[in-house]
RNA sequence: UGGGAUGUCGUCUAAUGGUAGGACAGCGGACUCUGGAUCCGUAUGUGAGGGUUCAAAUCCUUCCAUCCCAGCCA
């Protein structure tokens, strides 16, 4: 990934660390991605990546994937695998610095100890609801737990045998002695140790006890050196805590936490526990449906990770909550496929086109090139005839004003093909549109004449003969408003799910060669938009998902003129 | 009404006391065998008030708005 030809655009955290690099703090940083394995990434986590890996390779240091992976009842070797495929088809690479907070239970449970026998953590046997009334309230202190003055002797006592299993879960936690008055509720004697009888995907059975978040974390980063330990917003008001725990225990080190603001992206939600709850439920396909945010959703919908790591680099990294318009989402995958994606013919919605004067029986193979952005793309050969079949909206029976596609008695060039004119138009009983009947000019093979009349529409086409259907699957927002924190008293973000998110097109037809097409590999569908070959696509069903659609500067204007 | 943070074009983001800049979106135009791409041009912003200074987005001060925190989740 050397060859970004980025110009890297500053941030805080890139000043931060340009400082502690001048100041010989650090001669390196660390960094790492620390996903808890309870879900699917999506792409705020692809930030989070991009922005860790990401500076691990322009300051040429390094960073770490750890699972965070402290409560089994909630994790899974499913998520532990989707994810490791997801950060690699992202493009970045851990080498071997892949670690699990669950290698430094043995650790953590020693740290423990000396906590105890310090006498800065005691075993509480307060009940959950309990605590929660001792805890006190944002604006009234917490009260010291009644177990807070237990000997060391016997707080260490007690918690080997909560280690043993000796307590049902939830009769007995380790709290950390800190103070119950304190106006962040976070060190208010907070909870580091749980007695959770559940096995773990990665230790089985051989604990009863897991370690909080809190505790493992900043420990897990100065265990493995971190330099620059960065996280979302959420965890500020932990600090102190995490800085507490380092400075209270022989660590090799003492990362500095950074925060900064989490994705929003308009259009969706980026809430693992919501995300779950969409793919339980039902509302959408899995957690690889094309109209998820997650990265498995938008590497099947047909997103290139160079897009999202170019997403990532344009929506920049600071403390300020934000919410990143999708559409520079689409002008990220779009510029990407423009340069690579080869095109194709393909008519979504197709009306019969006959041309009269051409030979029955007649076909003939033009050249039609792959990509007028890449010559190294060559050229193939698309098959035309007599019949054909064109885009249903590419023909307008009485045209408005500025329209330059088919109508009747005008003239227009099929793609790399011929010029036409429409000369009948034929409709059923009821009206409806059922075929053309053109014209061709023989003399402007190729698309173009010798008499340099200007022909200003071009369309698309198939042949008929040689033409293969296919499913079509058109999406659009997952929700119908922008912003999901901003519901209505009452309602909930399913209310605002969009009905009309996915358009399944049976209709459509495809030249030929699209049949050949490998599962998740893009086109460009001349004038339509970008598709990527369904996971489930084969030459005899071939299924293609809509990425995005072209600009349309047409359809603009017609509705500003609306 | 405790604590922690954050406010810069519509959106995202730079500017570390010295010309408020970039990107997306928008608008206008050129070009075009994709109404695509490309190219050119253009409007729009420092939450509010006060203060310090030759000079303030930046420093001080008073407000205002928004977000986060009362899991034995992360």
């Amino acid at each position: 990934m050397e060859n970004e030809e980025k110009t890297i655009v500053t941030n805080f955290i890139r000043n931060i660390i340009d400082e502690d690099l001048k100041s010989g703090k650090h001669d390196y940083i660390i960094t790492r991605f620390p996903p808890e394995p309870n879900g699917y990434l999506h792409i705020g986590h692809a930030k989070s990546i991009c922005l860790n890996f990401g500076l691990a390779r322009d300051y040429k240091g390094r960073c770490h994937l750890r699972f965070d992976d402290t409560n089994p009842v909630k994790e899974d070797v499913e998520y532990v695998n989707s994810i490791m495929e997801d950060v690699r088809w992202l493009g970045w690479d851990w080498n071997d610095k892949l670690f699990y907070s669950s290698d430094y239970f043995d650790k953590l449970y020693e740290y423990a100890e000396i906590l105890i026998k310090d006498g800065k953590a005691f075993v509480c046997d307060l009940s959950m609801e309990e605590l929660r009334d001792y805890r006190g309230t944002l604006t009234v202190p917490g009260k010291n737990s009644p177990y807070r003055d237990r000997s060391i002797a016997e707080n260490l006592d007690l918690f080997r045998r909560m280690k043993a299993g000796e307590f049902p879960d939830g009769s007995k936690s380790l709290r950390a002695k800190i103070d119950m008055a304190s106006p962040n509720l976070n060190m208010r004697d907070p909870v580091i140790y749980r007695i959770k009888k559940t096995d773990h995907h990665r230790t089985g059975d051989s604990w009863q006890i897991y370690p909080m978040y809190d505790y493992t974390h900043c420990i897990s980063d100065a265990l493995e050196g971190i330099t620059h330990s960065i996280c979302t917003l959420e965890f500020e008001d932990h600090r102190p805590l995490y800085d507490w725990f380092l400075d209270q225990l022989p660590v090799p080190c003492h990362p500095r936490q950074i925060e900064f603001a989490r994705l929003n992206l308009s259009y969706t939600v980026m809430s693992k526990r919501l995300l779950l709850e969409l793919v339980k439920k039902g509302y959408v396909n899995g957690w690889d449906d094309p109209r998820m945010p997650t990265i498995a959703g938008m590497r099947r919908r047909g997103f290139t990770p160079e897009a999202i790591r170019d997403f990532a680099d344009r929506i920049g990294v600071a403390k300020a909550n934000s919410m990143v318009d999708y559409d520079l989402l689409n002008f990220c995958v779009r510029e990407d496929l423009n340069k690579k994606a080869l095109r194709r013919m393909a008519v979504l919605n197709p009306i019969k086109l006959t041309i009269s004067n051409y030979p029955e029986g007649k076909i003939e193979e033009l050249d039609a090139e792959n990509n007028p952005e890449d010559p190294n793309a060559g050229s193939r050969k698309v098959s035309f005839s007599r019949n054909l079949y064109v885009e249903r909206e590419d023909f307008m029976d009485e045209p408005v004003k500025g329209w330059f596609r088919l109508a009747p008695g005008k003239e227009v060039r099929l793609k790399h093909a011929y010029y036409i004119t429409c000369e009948k138009v034929i409709k059923d009983k009821d009206d409806n549109v059922t075929e053309l009947i053109c014209s061709y000019d023989p003399e402007s093979r190729g698309g173009w004449s010798k008499d340099g009349r200007k022909v200003k529409g071009t369309i698309h086409w198939v042949c008929e003969q040689t033409a293969i259907p296919m499913e079509v699957r058109l999406y659009e927002h997952l929700f119908r408003i922008p912003d999901l924190a901003e519901i209505d008293e009452g309602k909930s973000y399913l209310d605002y799910l969009n009905p009309e998110s996915l358009h399944v097109n049976h209709l459509a037809l495809a030249e030929r060669s699209l049949a050949e097409a490998k599962p998740l590999e893009k086109f460009q569908f001349l004038r339509l938009g970008y598709f990527c070959a369904d996971t489930c696509h084969t030459a005899d069903k071939p299924v293609f998902n809509r990425v995005t659609t072209l600009r349309d500067s047409w359809a603009k204007q017609q509705k500003k003129s609306k």
